[in-house]
DNA sequence: CAGTATCCCCTGCGATACTG
DNA sequence: CAGTATCGCAGGGGATACTG
């Protein structure tokens, strides 16, 4: 594995993930403590969270802080390098907003022949 | 499951599937056939290409030509609605471009790691 | 509150072989 | 050339219980 094919190839393996972009697009409106990380992303395990926080971090994407206090208070933010990924994030999550319903209406569709 | 959390969310289920993003990205730049989509999209075994190009054409992102020729002859190419979708891809591709580096080195620690 | 520690499932994906 | 048809599995992710 030498390099990536292609821009987008290599920002793919950044975001390969179930919940990872959800995570950098929700950090980039305000850093979060972890429970409100966690209530924003619906559904996730705290097993999954942590661990893709983790690989963010490994990867400059987000920062940890620990405020060592009792009871435990530590945040998650967007690095530089985050805050620029988030920002090309934002056409996506547009796009989505535009043509939800479309969007909406297909999977409905789908689901009903998997019923049926 | 009646909608989508945000418009992010609604994205990704669209774009849900290890190829899809280079899929729709390389049909930006040219219409294609079979063959030459799949030598572009390096890696893709044949039977998870026509997988993820018959949910994309079902999710009305993409259209399928058969020319009804004999050798076969079929094209792929984007819908309205998939152009704009590949435009929002646009910035993940420089955002990789841009960082490719930066990106590689993370990816070539961890690797370290995993084998030491 | 902010995590760890296990167990386990399932499905997405890859490999291979075959066809009109 | 442009697919289908099977088989098989790894590992990402979910559920649950527990902890400093």
């Amino acid at each position: 594995m030498p390099g990536f094919s292609c821009g987008l190839d290599a920002t793919l393996k950044v975001i390969a993930g179930k919940w990872k972009p959800l995570i950098i697009y929700f950090l980039l409106e305000a850093p979060n403590r972890y429970g409100e990380l966690k209530r924003a992303v619906r559904g996730v395990s705290d097993k999954v969270l942590i661990q893709q926080l983790k690989e963010l971090e490994s990867d400059g994407i987000v920062v940890r802080t620990d405020y060592r206090e009792v009871p435990p208070r530590v945040d998650y933010s967007l690095t530089a390098l985050g805050r620029s990924l988030a920002d090309a994030l934002a056409p996506l999550s547009n796009w989505g907003a535009e043509h939800m319903e479309e969007v909406a209406r297909v999977f409905a569709e789908r689901d009903k022949w998997r019923r049926g």
